[in-house]
DNA sequence: ATCATTTGTAATTGATCGATCACTAATCTA
DNA sequence: TAGATTAGTGATCGATCAATTACAAATGAT
């Protein structure tokens, strides 16, 4: 039985640095070698790891759905009733604060016609409007269904106001 | 004096569609030689009207946010205020139906880092604010802040959806 | 009708990039 | 320690693409 060591996370650490170099320079733009830099390997040695680019993005968003569900679920099963909302609110900006270039993927991947692609994200909108959704009914708040919306809607112009750097976008206090 | 003729709005041609196969395949994916194909040129001869393929897109973006604002523009300088909401919703749906592109690319901008870019995007983002914002307050509209930023996420949420091909996201009567 | 301007294209180029191949160095097994 | 497997790289290649150049055809003015 053969063993292998050198470094036992190889691949995740080629997966992190595909998500900052994706989100900083775009999918299409970023080359694998910038990739492989990244990550410190040589541009062919990614290729051991991921047939092509377009597998790469994809763990890539993987990594980021499991990380934003996960983020959710904790909020979920431990926060009290009325706070939940605020808790959701709470996590979501944890997330979008340590793991910034994630959230930018995400957003970039929206926007990605690829059949695969456009499948994952389908896929991770969809969990998260469930998870949304089911608390806030078994939390019992009023309707839910509208509650889930517009929570959902908020984080997107939260993404926009984030990646475009524009905080005032979330500002909603009158005088 | 000279005096043009031939397509008098070559440029426009170029932009139009420059606009559709940008959001079909990436700004970055997308060639300059796709450009001309879809508006009935040859390659070079886009270079005649834009220096970069970079102003291309900066003048695609500023077309799109030209009707993005004509569009609110006329329901505000028209709409009495118990429908004002509704129909500024109403006029953004419209939009996405009629110039779905437009707003794909606006989407893929919010994550395209050139600076150039990214100033055209904020100023559009802004200048929307401003006017629903002004809107809200002349319509005396309660808590007109909160009010615009719940609106400006309806619309990103409903982008979103659009996108994704993910109506379910914008359903919100519970039973 | 000729000359100048404008409209447009074919051909090319220099750079870039994903992916492959051929190879070496390290590690493990027996 | 020999042999085999694994970890990793340098070199390269075919394809692609933005941008340039050098032209040709049409149009307009005189």
């Amino acid at each position: 039985m053969a063993r292998k060591a050198a470094s036992p996370n190889r691949k995740e650490e080629i997966v992190s640095a595909a998500v900052e170099v994706f989100a900083e320079t775009g999918y299409y733009r970023a080359t694998t070698a910038q990739v492989a830099g990244r990550a410190g390997i040589s541009q062919p040695y990614v290729f051991r790891f991921f047939a092509t680019k377009e597998d790469l993005l994809a763990e890539a968003l993987n990594v980021s759905w499991t990380r934003t569900f996960d983020a959710f679920r904790g909020v979920i099963e431990s926060a009290e009733t009325p706070k939940l909302e605020e808790e959701l609110i709470g996590a979501y900006t944890e997330l979008m604060e340590r793991h910034r270039s994630e959230i930018l993927l995400q957003m970039q991947a929206q926007t990605i016609a690829e059949p695969r692609i456009a499948g994952i994200m389908r896929e991770g909108f969809r969990e998260t409007r469930k998870l949304v959704q089911d608390a806030f009914v078994r939390a019992g708040i009023d309707n839910p269904k509208h509650r889930t919306l517009i929570f959902l809607a908020r984080g997107m112009l939260c993404n926009t106001s984030m990646a475009l750097d524009l905080p005032e976008l979330m500002e909603e206090e009158d005088v």
